[in-house]
DNA sequence: ATAATGAATATTGGATACAATATGCAATAC
DNA sequence: GTATTGCATATTGTATCCAATATTCATTAT
C-alpha cells in the first residue's frame, strides 16, 4: 500500500501570513505611500494578536517597504524620484547581467513559459496584475541563470517599484510598448544571442525609467 | 540664551537593540553556522522578555542572516561554496559599477577618510576587525557615489561573506595583498580614474574569491 | 543488546495584561 | 477670536501567561 506522506508541521505563522499579505498589498497598490499600519486594525482583520502583526511589521521594514517610528507605528514607504530612478539603473545593470547568464541555459520549458507570461501581460486589463506578470515573465528568464542570490536582489527592488510600474504602464501606449519590448527581449534569448538579450533588457528598463521619470517632472 | 536641543524621543527599541547585537555577533563570527539562537537565553542575557527577542529574529531572517523553523527556532545561517562564489560575483560586478560613478565625485576629504581606514586595516592584528575595516575602506570610496540603494545592497551581500573574509585573509599573505589592493584601488581613485578603480576593485574582489574557493576545495 | 513507547521537560507561538508614549479635544487664558 | 493647557483616549512596546509542538530520557518490550 502506498501512501503520500505530507509534512503537517510546516505551516505558515501568523507572523508569516499577515507579512506576505502586507506585502502584497503595498507591491499592489492597495496600500499607499504614507499610510499607516494599524497594529490593533490589522490584528482584527487576520483574527490574531498585535503580536505577529508586529513580527510581520518588522519583517517589512527589512524589505524596505515600510517605515517605522518607535512610538509612532509603521507608515508604507514612500519613494522619492530620484530613489526611484536609481533603482532603476541598479536594475538595469544587474538584470541586463542576469540574463546574459542565463541566455546559455535557457531550454525550450523556459521559452513556453516565459510566452505565457508575455501573453498574460498582453491581455489583461486589470492593471493591478500588470507588476507580477511584468515580474513573472523577466524572472522567468533570468530564472535559468540560477543565479538565486541576484534574483533575490532583483525581487526585493521590483517589490520597491512595483506600484510606480503601474504608472509608468498607464502612460498612453505603456503596455503596447511594453509588450513589444518583451516580445524582442524573448526573441533575442531565443536566437540565443546574449548580448542583444542583455541589450534590450537594460534598453526596456531604462526606457521605462525615462517615461515614468518625464511623467513626474510634468506633474 | 541659547539652548541645544536633542531629540529624546528616538532611543532605540529593544528589538532593534537585540537585532543589532545578533548580527554583530553572526558577521564578526561569534556566533558560527548552524548556531541555535535560544529566544529565552538571549532575552535573559539583555534582561527583557522574549517578544522583542522574536522580534529581532524576524528581522535576521529578512537578512538572510538566520533561517527559522516553524516551532523548531532559529539557527544561524550557513553559506554554500556555490552561494558565497556568487555573492563574490555579485559584488564585483556592483562595487566595480558603484565605484565608477564615485570616482568624478570623490572629494579630498574622501581620499583622507579612506586613507585612514586603509592605514587602520593594514595594521590591525586582531581578525574579528578585518571586517568592518575592509569593509570601511571601501564603502567611504563608494559612498561619494551617492547612489544609497546600491550601498545598502552592498552592505546586506557582505554581511552574508564577511565572515569568508576573515577565512580568505587568513590565508598566507592575505592580509598583505589587500593592502596592497588597497592602496592600488585608491591611487586609482586619486588619480581620477574611474575605469581603472573599477578594474581593479573587480580583480580584488574575484581574487578574493579564487583564494577562498581554492581553500575549500582543498579542505 | 536494541527498539519502541510514553511521560516529563524544554522551547516556540501567540494571547492577554500592563506600562509608556502620542494624539485629540475640551476647557481655560489672553 | 487664537493660543495654551490638561486630561482622556488611542496606540505602541513589552511583560507575563497559556497553548502547541519538539526533544529528551526512563521504562518496557522484543
Amino acid at each position: 500500500m502506498q501512501i503520500d506522506s505530507v509534512n503537517i508541521s510546516q505551516g505558515a505563522s501568523a507572523a508569516t501570513i499577515i507579512c506576505d499579505a502586507l506585502r502584497r498589498a503595498i507591491i499592489e497598490g492597495r496600500l499607499n505611500d504614507g499610510d499607516a499600519l494599524r497594529q490593533d486594525e490589522i490584528a482584527r482583520m487576520f483574527g490574531t494578536s498585535r503580536i505577529p502583526v508586529r513580527e510581520a511589521i518588522a519583517m517589512l521594514e527589512q524589505q524596505g517597504l515600510v517605515v517605522t517610528q518607535r512610538y509612532k507605528g509603521a507608515v508604507v514607504a514612500g519613494i522619492s524620484p530620484q530613489e526611484a530612478a536609481e533603482i532603476w539603473d541598479f536594475r538595469a545593470l544587474l538584470e541586463g547581467h542576469v540574463i546574459e547568464a542565463a541566455v546559455p541555459r535557457m531550454t525550450a520549458a523556459t521559452f513556453a513559459r516565459a510566452r505565457r507570461h508575455l501573453d498574460a501581460f498582453a491581455k489583461t486589463a486589470n492593471p493591478r496584475d500588470w507588476g507580477e506578470l511584468n515580474r513573472q515573465f523577466h524572472t522567468t528568464l533570468y530564472a535559468a541563470s540560477d543565479l538565486s542570490y541576484h534574483l533575490t536582489v532583483i525581487d526585493k527592488a521590483l517589490d520597491r517599484v512595483d506600484r510606480l510600474l503601474r504608472a509608468q504602464l498607464s502612460l498612453s501606449n505603456g503596455l503596447a510598448r511594453a509588450t513589444e519590448e518583451h516580445e524582442a527581449i524573448l526573441a533575442a534569448c531565443e536566437a540565443g544571442n546574449p548580448e542583444q538579450a542583455g541589450q534590450l533588457t537594460r534598453q526596456h528598463i531604462l526606457g521605462a525609467k525615462a517615461n515614468l521619470l518625464a511623467q513626474i517632472n510634468r506633474d
